[in-house]
DNA sequence: AACTCAGTTCCAAATAATGGAATTTATTCG
DNA sequence: CGAATAAATTCCATTATTTGGAACTGAGTT
């Protein structure tokens, strides 16, 4: 039995459906039969029925060229999935409000694993255009969200995200060891503020917050970002208070309108 | 065997995973163990196990009050899907036109089935949120986009459609029955364009274009939409040849990207 | 025309799902 | 507060589905 594989752990079925469908959803280009049982170790047959039952279910298509790729039904479960969360709405508010303020980009992520989902995102000007980030998912370690959710976790749960963390350097800044890292929640959990400076994408810098529940069920944060020709330490350290205090409020108005009838 | 019950048919176990899966996550408040029982038709034991993997898996959520709620891992995915869609990214320079064009808000959405599943919207002034509409199902026989998609069916997609569609009247001006329906199909097919005059929602109009493929692979459709006390039919007949330009224009650089390598 | 490679189908054996009933845990009411 | 009721969860022999090796098909190539 050894240790689980992937996420298809004690999923039986689906967690197998899952795993490839999270391979072909998550691919950067279309992948064909082959591609997929390359990296799938799964034989030839299991594979091809997974793969027709995912189409079935709309949840991959099959194009004229033989290449899957994701399908419809996924963005209408998650259309679904956005639109009534609960907490988004909550925090949406104060995120404005953060974004009237500060005048740069405001995101709102969620804790997953060792990942960051942002959850949503408020920016100045640019045509509407459904956000790319929105359900965008970075590793934890090296984002200020990230950072910010990590510092308010107990010695469990963050022992249990380093030990499938695996540090990656997205740029020459970007924390490459878990002693590192470990410092560095230390200084945010003092401060309550955490900061990316260019750590996961160059010329990106970014002040964050952490944003939680009464019993850590919600880990998430809230972060200014803004391009590092215009964002200075001098501004971060300058928003570093509001964001802190529109974090606060969100913690604040969940634990009013979330906590009583939980 | 009979006639299949929903979307559970041919592929086993997943299917009825989904099933469930859809019924909670498209359920308009958080369901309790209970409330899924009560629709979902299967035994305790057998529902209790699959909302459990579904869980495991990051696709349903149970909080603390025992209600089950979308997982984040459903954004995760539909991110993906919606960021690296073909069709979408090839539509999306001339959405952009359109609405300069028009100063509305202009949707692209793309058959599914009975349904139209919107990819992309384009509006004007507002903060930028992630649109709530992109993801959005909405039946096809009373949107402008929808009618605009069903009128190049041929009759035996037309004829599977309507097998399965329930006509619900949302407005007073919403189409009731198949015959009114196969008219107006009619009538679009003539003029290239089809018009939503309050049928879906009351207070909105719009004028819509089909997009589609060689094969019919792929049905879409392109509208501008508006609020009835700006938008008279005077506007809509105003903006259809725009319309169907840019319907044209899609469907042009579709067939030279998409066609030589399929 | 023979060959190769990608994709698909088949079916006995292995495995996971099923579902009725019992058990535990929450919630309501006196 | 404690009994009564409802809800959620666990159990396990039976049953249905998945599994996976191998054989088959067909498109593209030399």
């Amino acid at each position: 039995m050894a240790t689980a594989e992937e996420g298809g752990s004690g999923t039986g079925t689906l967690g197998k459906a899952m795993d490839v469908l999270e391979t072909v959803a998550l691919a950067d280009r279309p992948m064909r039969f082959t591609d997929v049982l390359a990296v799938s170790g799964q034989p030839r047959g299991t594979l091809h029925r997974q793969l027709s039952h995912l189409v079935q279910e709309g949840l991959l298509e099959l194009r004229p060229d033989h290449a899957y790729v994701p399908g419809l039904r996924l963005l209408k479960l998650a259309s679904a999935s956005w639109a009534r969360n609960e907490f988004r709405a909550v925090a949406a508010p104060f995120l404005d409000v953060l974004h009237r303020e500060t005048g740069e980009t405001v995101h709102l992520g969620v804790l997953r694993g060792r990942e960051i989902i942002y959850l949503d995102k408020v920016e100045s000007r640019q045509a509407v255009r459904m956000n790319s980030q929105v359900g965008n998912a970075s590793p934890a370690y090296c984002t200020g969200v990230g950072k910010a959710a990590l510092s308010v976790l107990d010695s469990e749960a963050l022992e249990a995200v380093l030990k499938v963390t695996e540090f990656r350097r997205f740029t020459p800044q970007t924390i490459t060891g878990r002693t590192q890292l470990l410092a560095e929640l230390g200084e945010i959990r003092r401060s309550g503020i955490a900061f990316d400076r260019e750590e996961h994408e160059p010329g990106i810098r970014c002040v964050a917050a952490p944003v939680f529940d009464a019993k850590r069920s919600l880990v998430a944060g809230v972060s200014v970002t803004g391009p590092a020709y215009r964002v200075g330490q001098t501004e971060l350290d300058d928003w570093a208070p509001r964001v802190r205090q529109a974090a606060g409020a969100i913690m604040a108005e969940l634990a009013a309108r979330l906590g009583p009838q939980r």
